[in-house]
DNA sequence: TAGATTTGGTTTATTAAATCAACCAATTAA
DNA sequence: TTAATTGGTTGATTTAATAAACCAAATCTA
C-alpha cells in the first residue's frame, strides 16, 4: 500500500479546493467565470468540474439569461444532496444542534435545555440528539460526512479531549473518543468561542474578513482569532483566553485565582454586580422592584429593557461595562491589528448600549489619527454562530481534501 | 507578453523553494538526503538541483566519508558567491549595517553612532553606509539582491513609509521611495522589533520555533509575532504594539496619551524611575554616588553591575520591573499560546535578574497545571537580531521566488 | 583480491495534468 | 440569413513528477 509518493497530484487537489471554495462563495457560477476567478485555463476548469460532476459534488442548475450575444453560461452549484453535516454546541444549560446539507444550508436544528451538566448525562443527551439529526439529515441529504462539537473550555486538539471547562465543571473528558464509537466520520472538537469566530467569518457579521478578532462576552470573556483566513489555535490549542488578560494588577480576584483579569471587570457578572451595588446604594431604578421578588432573576435582557426606558442605573452600568470592554479590546487591537472586531456572547444582546461605549473608548485610545481603526461589528448571533462555525470547520476540511 | 497563465509551474517553484530552504537549514546535504527530507523522488531532486547548479545558486562541496558500503554522497550547499544582501537597522542614536553573502553569512558590518535624528540626515548617512557596504559586498560575493531596513516605528508596508516613529520623532517619511532611487533591487521596510523577532527565529535564540512571541523591552515595549512560521503584521501592519496594552486603567500617563500602558510600568524608563525614587527616599545604594556626579548617566548596565554586587536597591527595582514584565507577558501568552517567548531589547541585558522574576510571575498565573507553559528564552542579542531579521526577510522572499 | 552487496545518483520511459489552439454550440446583432 | 460574440469541449502539446532500470563508487566477504 502506497502512503505517500512525493507531491504529485498536490496541485490538482489545490485547484479542486480552489474551485470548490469559489462555488461555496459565489454559487451559482459558470465555468468561464470560475476560470476568470481562479486564473485557470477554461479547459482545465471543464476538466476539474467534470470530476466534481461525476462524483456528484456539483450539479448544473440552469443558465444565465443575458442580453449579450453568445452562448449562455451553464451555472454550477454545490449539490446539496451529496451528504450532510452535523454540528453541536454544548453550552451551560443547553445543547444546540444543527444539521446542514452539503451546501451548508440548515435543514434541521434544535436547541434543548438541560439542567444536569455531568459529562455522562450531557454526552448521552448530545449523542441522542446527534443520532436523531443524523437520521433526518441522511434521509434528506445523503450520508453523514463529518461532525463538529463546540464546547466552552480548553480543548486538546490532538486527542479531542476537554481539558478544563470551568463553566461546565468538566475536567479531562475524552469527548471525541466517546463520539467516535458512534460515528465513523471525522469528528472535530473545538472551543465554542473559537467556532463562533469561524461562524461569524463564514456565515455571520464578518463575512469575508481574513484577520478577525472575535470577542465573546458572557459568563467570562473568550473569543477566537482568525489569522490569514484561518483559525489560530496557538501552539497547543489554548490561545484566545482573552478574559484572563490582566487589566488591573490590584483588581479583584478572578475564578482563575489571579487578580484583576479582564473578565472580572467586563463580564455578565460584572454587569450584574454594578446593578446590585447601585441598588444597595439606594439608587432608584426600574430593576429594583423586579429583583425584590427574586434577586436571582436578573438577566442581560432585563437590563437592556430598563435601559431602553432610560433607566439611569441600567444605562450607567452598561456604560461602565462598555468602557472596560473598550479598554481590553483596545489592548487586543494593538496586539493584533485586525481588520474587524466582532462583539458576541450574551452581552452582545446589549450591543446597542455597549457598542457606543466601546467605540468611544477605542477612539480615545487609538494611536494613529490618520489611519483607520478596525471596524467594530455586532455578532450575528441569530445564526447560531458557534454551531455554524462547526459547519465552517467541516467545510474547510472537506474543501481541502475533496474525497475524490 | 505573458504575465500569468494559471498556475502551471507553481508546484515546481514550490518544490524548488522547499529544497532551497532545506539547503539553508541543513547544508551541506546530499541529493538523497534532500529526497528523504522533502519526500520527492530522487530523480526529481537530481533534476531540480541541476537547475540550481546551472544558475549557480548551489554548488557541490565535497563528499561524505562514511564507513558504510556504497557510493559516497555528494554534498550540496548554497553558493555564497551568488550575490549579497544588505540590511540596516536605524536606531535611536545609531545606524547598524550588515552585509551578508548569499549563504547569509555576515561578510561586513558596521555600527555607527549618530547624534542627529532628522530624517534627511539619518537617511543620507544610511544611504552612504549602504552604498559602502554594497561596494564591499559585491566585490566579495556578487551582485546585490535585496535591501532591508528596520526602523523603530509604525510602518505602512505597501508604500514603505514610516508613519510614526516616536523615538526618532519621525512622521510620514517615505523611506522606500528615497532608497529606491539608489537601489534597483527589492527593498523591505519593517518595524525594527518585528525584524528582531524574525532574526531570533532564524538565527538566534528561538531557532526553529514556529509560533513565537518576541518582546523587545527598552525605551518602550515593542515586539513581533511569528505565526505558523511567518511574520504576522496585522491587517495594516500595525500589530505587536504590546507596550500600549493597558495594564492599569488608573495608572500613570504614557507618551501615547493613555493611562497605565504596560510600558509605563515595565520599560527602561520605569526601571530608572524606581532607582531614582529609592535614592530620593534615602535608601542606601551603590548607585547613589555614581549618580551624584551625573544624574543622566544611569544605564541598565550600571544597574546590572550593582545588582551583581547585591545592591538591594538595584535588586528590588529589577525584581519589581520583572514582575510587571511577567504580568504583561502572561496576558500575551493567554492571547497567543506561543511555543516560546523571547525576551529582548535593552532590558535583556539584565536578563539574569529579570528572567527569574518574569518566570515566577508566569508560573503564578498559568491556568493549567498539567500543560507545559511556553519556554521563556533570552534574546541572542549578540547576533544583532534586527539586522539579521532583515536578512531573514530577504531570504524568505528569495526562497519563495527563486529567480530562475 | 574478485565478486557480492550496498548506497548514491543518472537516464530513459511513463504518466499526470495543465495549457494551447482549434473547434463546436448557442445566442444576439446586423 | 449571415456575422459576431461568448461559452464550452476536444485533441495535441508541454511541463514536470514518478518509476524502473542502470551506472558509479564505495565496503563486505569468501
Amino acid at each position: 500500500m502506497k502512503i505517500k509518493t512525493g507531491n504529485q497530484g498536490f496541485l490538482r487537489r489545490q485547484n479542486l479546493a480552489g474551485i470548490f471554495q469559489y462555488l461555496y462563495e459565489h454559487a451559482p457560477v459558470s465555468r468561464i467565470e470560475l476560470a476568470r476567478l481562479t486564473g485557470l485555463n477554461k479547459a482545465t476548469v471543464t476538466n476539474l468540474i467534470g470530476d466534481l460532476l461525476e462524483n456528484k459534488f456539483v450539479r448544473e442548475v440552469g443558465t444565465t439569461i443575458d442580453k449579450r450575444a453568445g452562448r449562455r453560461e451553464v451555472l454550477l452549484a454545490i449539490n446539496p444532496q451529496r451528504g450532510c453535516f452535523l454540528s453541536a454546541e454544548l453550552g451551560v444549560g443547553f445543547i444546540s444542534i444543527i444539521c446542514t446539507n452539503f451546501a451548508a444550508e440548515v435543514i434541521w436544528k434544535k436547541r434543548q435545555l438541560v439542567e444536569n451538566l455531568e459529562p455522562e448525562f450531557l454526552l448521552a443527551e448530545t449523542l441522542r440528539l446527534l443520532k436523531k439529526a443524523r437520521r433526518i439529515g441522511e434521509k434528506k441529504s445523503g450520508m453523514l460526512q463529518a461532525v463538529a462539537v463546540g464546547i466552552p473550555g480548553l480543548i486538546d486538539q490532538k486527542s479531542g479531549t476537554v481539558l478544563f471547562a470551568p463553566n461546565l465543571k468538566w475536567r479531562n473528558v475524552e469527548i471525541r473518543a466517546v463520539l467516535q464509537k458512534h460515528f465513523e466520520t471525522p469528528i472535530f472538537i473545538e472551543n465554542e468561542a473559537t467556532f463562533a469566530a469561524l461562524g461569524e467569518k463564514n456565515f455571520g457579521a464578518a463575512k469575508g474578513f481574513n484577520n478577525l478578532l472575535y470577542i465573546s462576552a458572557g459568563v467570562g470573556i473568550g473569543g477566537g482569532l482568525i489569522i490569514n483566513g484561518q483559525l489560530y489555535n496557538g501552539a497547543s490549542g489554548y490561545a484566545s483566553e482573552f478574559g484572563h488578560m490582566t487589566l488591573d494588577p490590584a483588581g479583584s480576584r478572578c475564578a482563575c485565582g489571579n487578580l484583576g483579569c479582564w473578565e472580572t471587570l467586563a463580564s455578565q457578572a460584572a454587569l450584574f454586580r454594578e446593578i446590585h451595588e447601585a441598588i444597595s446604594a439606594g439608587k432608584s431604578t426600574l430593576l429594583k422592584e423586579i429583583l425584590k421578588c427574586d434577586a436571582q432573576k436578573l438577566s442581560v435582557q432585563m437590563i437592556v429593557e430598563a435601559a431602553q426606558k432610560s433607566d439611569p442605573v441600567a444605562l450607567e452600568a452598561l456604560r461602565k461595562i462598555g468602557t472596560f470592554l473598550g479598554v481590553g479590546i483596545d489592548s487586543l487591537i494593538k496586539v493584533f491589528n485586525p481588520e474587524a472586531v466582532v462583539f458576541g456572547g450574551i452581552l452582545s444582546v446589549a450591543g446597542e448600549f455597549l457598542l457606543p461605549a466601546i467605540k468611544e473608548e477605542l477612539k480615545k485610545r487609538w494611536l494613529l489619527e490618520n489611519a483607520s481603526d478596525p471596524r467594530l461589528l455586532l455578532a450575528d448571533s441569530g445564526s447560531e454562530a458557534a454551531a455554524m462555525g462547526g459547519i465552517a470547520k467541516i467545510l474547510q476540511t472537506v474543501l481541502a481534501n475533496p474525497p475524490i
